[in-house]
Formats: structure tokens, C-alpha cells, sequence
DNA sequence: GGGAGGTTAAGGGAAAGTGTTTAAGTTAAA
DNA sequence: TTTAACTTAAACACTTTCCCTTAACCTCCC
């Protein structure tokens, strides 16, 4: 029964980083090359990203579909959007305006790229009023 | 590039699980075996712990090991332990009694049941003061 | 230009994970 | 006791990940 999962290679790699040695240097250290370093220290942030997102994915198992922002949906209108649906279903967003926007780009800023969105984004809420995003 | 450690299959599963439904309802939905569907929701909720792990350990990677609440422990003696074991390190706890108090709570309630632990809490510490629990 | 730090792509062998079936085993409730 | 719900083990085909090498590329900065 495996635990983490980052591997011992990985983790090794990353409290090395940590400690602000180069690749260059870990590299040595580890007796392999920098370019495997490198994809080693990679495939660590990965699986970081990747427990993340598995957690995220539980917030979605409780919450319900809301609404979806179009691609090409000005971003600055989302809001009154989400607000509308929300009450539709009888719930309050937990966020006002502005934190609303900041959330929304700060989750996945790849979607958005300066006011515009770029891919659909699935919007979910939860009965206390948070919002994920799919 | 695969997003989340869930593969589709699991989120299925967990999905209808979250409904009431019955492992032998799903697997007629899916159509498989009973014993199929218990296998990938095992595997499901094994790879939810592994993201939580592997996130615990980020905490552990720029912070040390502080002390361990034992089973048993008046939660109301925990600050004093901390705030000592603190000081050994030559660290200062970023919250006061009251804050601290609550954090524990907050970051884990399964883990205490009124002022008593109910199972054994390690605690970390990173050099700003944070808390971390594990 | 050349060096240091970092990134990317292609490829390969070993290891691990996934979904599945079949068959046997609990456990708790009617 | 019988049944429904759930768990477990073994085995298999298949896919993915991991670590590694080699060879290239980028971006600063001296």
C-alpha cells in the first residue's frame, strides 16, 4: 500500500530544490544527468498539481451545476451570471464581485487571457455558496 | 496531459455513490460486476488519501517535526507543550493561545472530541511560527 | 561568443496502475 | 437461515508512469 504520491526520487529532488541547490549541482549529487533532474523535478510538480486537483474534484462531488461561461463570455460580466443562477436556485455566492473575478482567474488562469474567456468554464457551487470551477 | 489522480471510471462510481446507489445498482448501470465497482471505489478513495498525503508532505518539506499530541491529551494543556517545544527549537508560534486552540480544531475536528485527543496528532512547524498537522 | 541554469523531445526498459472476471469470503438485517 | 451489500484474492491484458540517456534548445549575464 503505496503512500504519497510523489516518489522517492521525486521527493529527493524537490528537498534538494528546496534547499536551493541547481539541477547542475542535484544532478551530481544524484550521479545522473541535469536533464533528468529536471524532468524528475517535473514529473514531481505534476503529481502536485494532480493531488490538488483530485481534492478539488471531492468540493464538486457536493456541489451542484450552476451555470457555464461561454468561451468568448467577457469576463467582467460573470458575475452577474453566476449571481442570477445562484439565486435561481435559491443560494448566495460567497464571494462579491471583485473577489468573485479574482477567484475565477486565480483558479485557472490559462481559461481567461485578459477579459475574455478562452474555454468554457463549468461554474459549481455548493450549498455554503463556494464556487469550483470544471 | 491527465488532470487528477481519479480516472473516469472512479469518478463514476463515486458519483452514484454520493447518490445512495447501491454497488450492485451501479454495476448494472455500468454494466460490470458488483465486485468490479467495489474494486474501483476501493481504488478511488485509496487515491484520494495518496493526494492528501502527498500534499501534507509540501507541508513537511520546508518545516520540522514539532512535537506529537498524544491520545488522551487535554486539548487545553496542547499550547504549553507547543509553545515549549517551540522554544527548545529557538521558534516563535505564530498564534496565541486562543488561535492555537482553535486551528487545531478547525484544521482536523475528527481528531478531537471536546477538550480530549482522540488520536494521535503530529505536530510541524516552519521557521514563520506556522503550525502544520499530520 | 561562451557559460550557467533551465527546458524540451525522442526513445527504451522496468515497474506500477487499471479494469475486468471468477470465485470465495464477511457482515448485518429480515 | 437466507438474502443483500460489501470485501477480498488471484489472475490476465492493457496502459501508464518512472528513470534514464542523448541531443538539442532557450535565456540571461559576463
Amino acid at each position: 500500500m503505496k503512500q504519497g504520491l510523489l516518489t522517492d526520487r521525486q521527493k529527493e529532488v524537490l528537498r534538494y530544490r528546496k534547499k536551493g541547490l541547481t539541477q547542475q549541482q542535484i544532478a551530481e549529487i544524484i550521479h545522473t544527468s541535469k536533464a533528468n533532474v529536471c524532468t524528475i523535478e517535473k514529473a514531481a510538480l505534476e503529481n502536485i498539481s494532480r493531488a490538488r486537483e483530485t481534492l478539488e474534484f471531492l468540493y464538486t462531488l457536493d456541489a451542484i451545476h450552476l451555470c457555464t461561461l461561454k468561451t468568448g463570455l467577457d469576463l467582467l460580466k460573470a458575475p452577474e451570471l453566476i449571481y442570477a443562477e445562484a439565486e435561481k436556485q435559491g443560494l448566495k455566492v460567497k464571494y462579491d464581485t471583485i473577489s468573485l473575478i479574482n477567484r475565477l482567474r486565480d483558479a485557472n488562469p490559462e481559461r481567461f487571457s485578459g477579459r475574455q474567456v478562452r474555454e468554457d468554464v463549468e461554474i459549481y457551487i455548493n450549498k455554503d455558496g463556494d464556487l469550483y470551477f470544471g
